[in-house]
DNA sequence: ATTGTATTGATAGTGTATATCACTTCATTA
DNA sequence: TAATGAAGTGATATACACTATCAATACAAT
């Protein structure tokens, strides 16, 4: 019963360099390079690591496309518990949270409209106007090598 | 109608020295230093902040003591928008969640049953065991001179 | 081909935080 | 009260993650 998983539907490439050019980029060779990479990426990854995996790409341009991935809301930025960063890819258009495994790092979105439902009212309770929320899961998934359990 | 909010109660400085005390360090004259100054605290601070309003003691120090006073439960790390972090004082053992003023960075505890509830209930539908969440919530307070409403 | 703009990447710089380590303070016991 | 060892301190160096700069390059449109 996990039906507020959401999968990926659509293969991540086209999809992110279509984001870029919606927002007004360019498709160019080093970002196709970055979304060849991040096609291939099952979990989350920091920006360090990518740049290092795409040594023919300045160090520069691969935070620059990763900002403007977040801007095109292809890819969300994660809080780890550890007070890092990591990103993943973004499945959907719809606001969602995410879970992150403490120990291997996999990230899934998950969707559930009790918890806007539950902000909303909550809003009403709290002074001032509520412009965003973030909400992260730490989990242990119990089936990555890395899990204890 | 703001029955979610939690207000402080005991005064912070004897407050953040037995939290010390309590996980086994000593109340020393920096440390003395750096809860008084954090009882003067509304609002959220940053580790920067704080050392630079307290040139006596050491930058090392002064990072020292907020990872043990968070090591204490005595405040709360808090994920800006922006990415960096801040502080606040944290005025209760149970677990609860911040709103954040985007604008001036007031700082406000609440607690919301209905979102532990919440949590447990989706837990179920997750693959995999919770071991952690975090939620926060950006708001404009509207009352506070950065504030445009 | 030319022109103007977008993009790139090497490098330097920034901000935040930790590691090192000799020195100081404290609590305890002699 | 002096000695002892553990805890704590702070100046400095270093690590880390990211951003700014800017000349060089690639691109799209004329």
């Amino acid at each position: 019963m996990s039906s507020n998983i959401i999968s990926e539907v659509t293969p991540a490439y086209p999809r992110l360099l279509a984001a870029l050019e919606n927002i007004g980029y360019r498709a160019t060779a080093p970002r196709k390079a970055i979304a060849s990479l991040l096609e291939q990426k099952q979990d989350s990854f920091s920006a360090e690591a990518l740049s290092d995996e795409l040594p023919s790409v300045g160090r520069a341009t691969v935070y620059r496309t990763i900002k403007l991935l977040l801007e095109a809301g292809a890819i969300c930025k994660l809080a780890m518990m550890n007070g890092t960063h990591m990103y993943s890819l973004c499945g959907v258009g719809h606001h969602h949270h995410h879970t992150v495994c403490v120990e291997c790092g996999a990230v899934e979105e998950f969707r559930a409209e009790a918890i806007e439902r539950l902000i909303g009212e909550i809003s009403a309770e709290i002074p001032g106007e509520i412009v965003s929320h973030r909400l992260e899961l730490y989990v242990n998934c119990h089936s990555c090598p890395d899990s204890e359990g």
